[in-house]
DNA sequence: TTAATTTCTTAACTTAAGTCAACGAACTCA
DNA sequence: TGAGTTCGTTGACTTAAGTTAAGAAATTAA
């Protein structure tokens, strides 16, 4: 795991941001500048841990390009519990709270993102109250497919969450590592194989 | 099941929606007026579907007493994938949208429940900022805690979920039906019950 | 390039969940 | 009350996941 925390600007990448937010709201010249003018887009190399179990945080990410992961640690093994790809918001569970976090989030690609703080929101808020709706509408999407991704988890069994994956997210299956994807799946990494060579040999 | 769908006005029950507000924003004398003014209290008896398969959703629902589950019908059997309780919002992932459900929704309660509509939930933003603050805060709560559930379900076996449920929500227990408990849990009804043995076993 | 580490697969075995079927208990309702 | 349903438990058996261990393959570091 590397442990350096090093973020570079790329001016070119904020139109990224603005391309997003246009799908849902119109841009104003004003809200445009506001965007361009904060600096608050940041690249990591892979490997880099932007979050470690009891450390506060105070940073949510918007990824424009890579992959983070969010794993525990039990008993010594790394459970990962989610990846985040383009366009998902990253949001670690204590985010502006000041309890420290139960989990790690790690980059597991060069990773782009659009960084937020407590103290951003509140600021943009105030100036663009569009904003906030838009994050309470958006926020109220994303719980909702949430809700509907744990429906399917508990009712599918370990095998047809796999093949569920490889459908629904063929790039997770492309960029990490198996291991990583069984305890994803709920499931240890000798059986993922096991299920593997089971769907190999039926086609 | 039933169908009936008999909503009764109960204005006492409004307190409790005020109630549950004035822990989070400060109220108005206007707020407390517009919130008695409308009249978006139901009662539902045990047993009354309020959302069907198929159908499209324009409700949702603050419970104030009682229990909702959400189930799916797959393969001719129920599903049970949530129970809602007091103080938690039920929001259908098509709620609003004009998209037909995947799931039912049925009290296992008499139940009452605060009902939302996007007509109502717009009118109270343009009043009322703050409430849609609110909801924004809320809704990212909310989300957290649906996280650490969705990654605490995973990272466990099914008798410790089970384990996990009786000190989480013993009110669940003491409500549903064991084979509606086994389903939520990702599992048959046979093995919960072979659980439930060996736990009482092992005391 | 080799050495070390991590990742993935395989095999043998254990454990527990799924399946099927039967039965008794509890509940519903006519 | 009694017939019919739903619900929960149990047993015998099947299936698949967990465990342990070993080794092959791939990746990384020296």
């Amino acid at each position: 795991m590397h442990y350096e925390y090093e973020p570079r600007q790329d001016k070119y990448m904020e139109n990224e941001i603005l391309k997003y937010l246009s799908k849902y709201i119109p841009i104003t010249n004003e809200l445009e500048e506001e965007i361009s003018r904060i600096e608050f887009i940041k690249c990591f190399d892979n490997g880099t841990v932007l979050l470690e179990e009891g450390n506060i945080s105070n940073e949510c990410y918007f990824i424009i390009k890579g992959c983070i992961r969010s794993f525990y640690i039990k008993d010594g093994e790394e459970k990962t519990t989610e990846f985040y790809t383009e366009e998902q918001a990253v949001i670690p569970s204590v985010y502006g709270d000041k309890i420290p976090s139960e989990y790690y989030l790690e980059c597991i690609e060069d990773t782009i993102v659009g960084v937020g703080t407590p103290e951003l929101e509140t600021e943009m808020y105030q100036k663009f109250p569009q904003i906030e709706s838009l994050n309470r509408a958006l926020g109220e999407a994303i719980m909702a497919k949430n809700q509907d991704t744990f429906a399917e988890f508990k009712m599918a069994s370990p095998e047809e969450r796999y093949i569920a994956l490889l459908k629904n997210r063929p790039d997770v299956i492309q960029i990490a590592p198996q291991h990583q994807i069984a305890s994803y799946l709920g499931m240890k990494p000798e059986s993922l194989s096991r299920i593997r060579k089971r769907i190999m040999s039926q086609k």
